[in-house]
DNA sequence: TCAGTGTTTAGATGAACGTCGAAACACGGT
DNA sequence: ACCGTGTTTCGACGTTCATCTAAACACTGA
């Protein structure tokens, strides 16, 4: 991810500073991009059956895709969903072999994520 | 029955597993309790302006809730919806001192999504 | 080539979400 | 006690999401 540097992305329209109060010292925000892209990983584990889907390939790096069905206890049109969602937040990644295709977990973007959420950086 | 010749047939072990297919080792997923309390943090997450309302958290342990407004960019109104969602989920917590509310993080909650990120265990 | 199985896409539907303005609540100062 | 300001809740609106069935696609084996 890109270096997230602190400076929102210069409104330069009037108000160099919006009002401030005397509460405390302002702090300022990640830019919009990173917020978006961080956000959109945390929306993809955002459902208990791909955080189920997670949670199985990152016990075994590589995962049939007829598994999950059964275990996340949905049809395999709704699984096949779940799936895509993952595959294009760019948590997971899976190739076709013949009939099947496995699933496997990208470990650098999971630990983009742990990253966003690691105290003082 | 054992007796009987080599051949393609299936191996004869005992299996008390629903339908499976020969594709791969089945992998079990974790609990439902367990995949909905992280689905929820990662629900708490899933919005751009909640991913800025928390690196501001992270980077200075406390900010006013005046604070956030104006870096987000959404109203006052729209903002406590944020961060009330936050609260819920147990990642942030706000005391009010007077006028003011200040916020900052719970570490433990952030630390428990982030092992639950972590390959391998 | 055809039939069977595993996987993905398309369309539809009901629930959940993000956003705002307006109103209510909490507190400090006059 | 009242007024002004910071914060939260309420009600409403349009959008997005999770889920299913049905259909299409991909591949194997005969």
């Amino acid at each position: 991810m890109s270096t997230a540097t602190i400076g929102p992305e210069a409104p330069a329209t009037a108000r160099p500073l919006p009002v401030l109060n005397d509460c405390c010292t302002p702090t300022s925000a990640m830019s919009d991009d990173d917020a978006s892209l961080l956000a959109g990983m945390f929306k993809a584990l955002a459902d208990p059956a791909r955080v189920k889907i997670l949670s199985m390939l990152l016990n075994a790096d590589e995962v049939c895709a007829c598994d999950f069905s059964a275990s996340i206890g949905k049809t395999a049109a709704t699984t096949s969903h779940h799936l895509k969602l993952l595959r294009d937040a760019g948590l997971i990644t899976g190739d076709r072999r013949g009939t099947w295709v496995y699933y496997r977990v990208i470990p650098e973007r999971l630990t983009a994520i742990r990253d966003a959420l690691t105290l003082g950086q």
